[in-house]
RNA sequence: GUGGGUGUAGCUCAGCUGGUAGAGCAACGGAUUGUGGCUCCGUUGGUCGUGGGUUCAAGUCCCAUCAUCCACCCCA
């Protein structure tokens, strides 16, 4: 038998539902806030990713599905979607001429991890970048967006945590300061944070072992280290989040993997188990610049898809779906049956039926079985006449009605 | 890449210190060829993940491999 590839899988049925409205909901308000869809190639030159997500981070160094083509260039299959945004943004000189731009975009990501709770190779994403906008108020207003966004599908109380990384003017003088406070503590640390001290101190702060976290309570705050302009930015941002009533609190401990990030950085929780970061986000004002385009600022933010469908299946959406019927028939004149079922769904009612001839009972109990709440029955009796014979089939009932007031028999 | 758990019917699982595979549910047929659910009867379905080894004999023991799950690293 041959099997799907390891931690690639099928999404069917309900979950496949669940993934089209996660989908749609998001189109909707993505849209609402005056972002515009980009469709973007699942595969890019590797050196965009290298470049844009940082040639040491552990994506491009051992997560992405990199090949040859057929003339020898080094291809990747995309394993985030911001650096396409931003490839696409460059390629059209829109940083040149014309650099207000807001895009989402959403599709298939893929990283050679190993497989676990909410994480698979080939996962999917959708997010948006908003391009030349360097304020608070995008910040807050797409944020905003992102709750309005999780209530409506229906994760109850969206965690949304924010904090504020500094830029490459302030950072600095926080990396040494608690690159300071860390090597005091060294012995407490585990070997990874260790190493961690020297090449990026502040992944220390988002360590899951004990220890580290004990260690890192009493770290000295980024906070307290923000250049004026950081801090006016992330005071005013607060300020926008509370005035718009979203609820929100600041983690000082979040810091972001991609490098890139600088200023305002956030993330949203939800669910069960390790992999339980729905979302997560930033500004990035250095990014186009280091692929190549003028120096243009950059926020956006990321969606797992997965996540939020396994959230959502543990509910009861789409578990049944009224609106379909099922048609009982034993005709000898088969194209009857066609011609009663194009009808019914030129009205709009989903229609479906057995292709071989089985008795009534028969029939009905497939029905039943599939969970049909409605049944036509459709005998010779039946073909003679303009109505429709309908069957509820919690109830028994069983009624005569016009097709074109079918629909209102369904719910 | 690291650590641990699990692979037996479509699903959930049983199968003792090795002796030739079972249950429940599901599916399908019938009791009921114009009426489903409840009940009863019957039927189908398994190279025990795969490959190798030990043995007279392996679902059971050993090795390898693949898949899956959970956690780490990292991230959505």
């Amino acid at each position: 038998m041959i099997q799907s590839l390891r931690g690639m899988r099928d999404i069917a049925g309900r979950e496949a539902r669940i993934f089209q409205w996660i989908e749609e909901r998001a189109r909707y308000f993505f849209e609402l806030y005056g972002y515009r869809e980009i469709k973007l190639p699942v595969m890019e030159r590797t050196e965009l990713f290298s470049r844009g997500i940082g040639d040491e981070s552990d994506i491009v160094q051992k997560e992405m599905y990199t090949f040859e083509d057929r003339k020898g260039r080094s291809v990747t299959l995309r394993p985030e979607g911001t650096a396409g945004v931003v490839r696409h943004y460059i390629e059209n000189g829109f940083d040149k001429r014309d650099p207000l731009k807001k895009f989402y975009y959403s599709g298939a990501m893929f990283r050679y991890e190993r497989p676990q709770k909410g994480r698979y190779r080939q996962f999917y994403q959708f997010g948006v970048e908003a391009f030349g906008m360097e304020s608070p108020l995008i910040d807050a207003d797409t944020i905003a967006m992102l709750v309005d966004y999780f209530r409506d599908i229906g994760i109850e109380s969206p965690l949304v945590k924010v904090n504020n990384i500094g830029c490459p003017g302030c950072r600095p003088d926080y990396n040494r300061a608690l690159q300071g406070y860390l090597r005091n503590h060294e012995e407490r640390l585990c070997p990874d944070c260790r190493k961690r001290i020297e090449t990026n101190p502040l992944r220390v702060l988002d360590c899951k072992r004990e220890s580290c976290r004990k260690v890192v309570a009493d770290s000295p705050d980024i906070a307290d280290f923000l250049c004026d302009s950081c801090r006016s930015y992330d005071e005013e941002f607060q300020k926008l989040l509370s005035a718009r009533k979203i609820p929100f609190e600041r983690d000082r401990f979040l810091v972001r993997g991609l490098d890139y990030y600088v200023k305002t950085v956030f993330e949203i929780h939800g669910g069960e188990g390790a992999q339980n970061a729905l979302m997560g986000g930033g500004r990035y004002d250095g990014l186009v610049e280091a692929l190549g385009g003028q120096p243009v600022p950059g926020f956006g933010f990321a969606i797992g898809v997965d996540r939020l469908a396994s959230l959502l299946m543990e509910t009861s959406l789409f578990e049944d779906d009224p609106g379909k019927l099922f048609m009982v028939w034993n005709l000898e004149e088969q194209a009857l049956l066609l011609e009663k079922c194009d009808i019914l769904r030129k009205c709009g009612v989903s229609v479906d039926f057995l292709p071989d001839k089985r008795s009534f009972s028969n029939q009905l109990k497939y029905a039943h079985r599939q969970g049909y709440r409605h049944v036509v029955i459709l005998g010779e009796e039946e073909a003679l006449s303009e109505q429709i014979h309908l069957k509820n089939m919690e109830t028994g009932d069983e009624t005569y009605v016009s097709p074109y007031d079918i629909i209102e028999h369904l719910i």
